[in-house]
DNA sequence: CGTATGACGAGCC
DNA sequence: AGGCTCGCCATAC
């Protein structure tokens, strides 16, 4: 079917959706999963396009930035990012995912 | 087509 | 440790 997963974006989702419950991958990583080994910005890029935070299949939450922050960012986002991710289990560490622990495999 | 923007990241001070 | 600058990449305008 035509092609929707060769734009950027949609092969930034799909990265994403491939993120197991419970483990969290960074920005930089995505962008490394799709062949685009410095597009960590871009990725950012995409993730901030997609719809409403609640409206949406792709799991925006598991992506987090180098070192295991949450990139802070205007609204709730970071909130409900943080509280999804401890519902799935998500260890935290002074603010910070515990990537060893969370962390997909590289 | 040039400039600005941004949910990054590594390096430097 | 914390904060700033610069480089990268794909879009928006």
């Amino acid at each position: 079917m035509a092609d929707r997963a060769d734009s950027f974006f949609d092969r930034v989702y799909a990265a994403v959706r491939a993120i197991p419950r419970g483990r969290v991958a960074t920005y930089g990583q995505i962008a490394r999963l799709i062949g685009v080994a410095r597009g960590a910005r871009a990725v950012g890029w995409a993730l901030r396009a997609l719809p409403a935070e609640r409206a949406t299949r792709v799991p925006w939450h598991r992506v987090v930035g180098a070192g295991g922050r949450i990139s802070p960012r205007a609204g709730a986002g970071p909130v409900l990012q943080r509280r999804r991710l401890r519902g799935e289990g998500v260890a935290f560490r002074q603010g910070r995912v515990d990537l060893r622990r969370h962390g997909i495999e590289r």
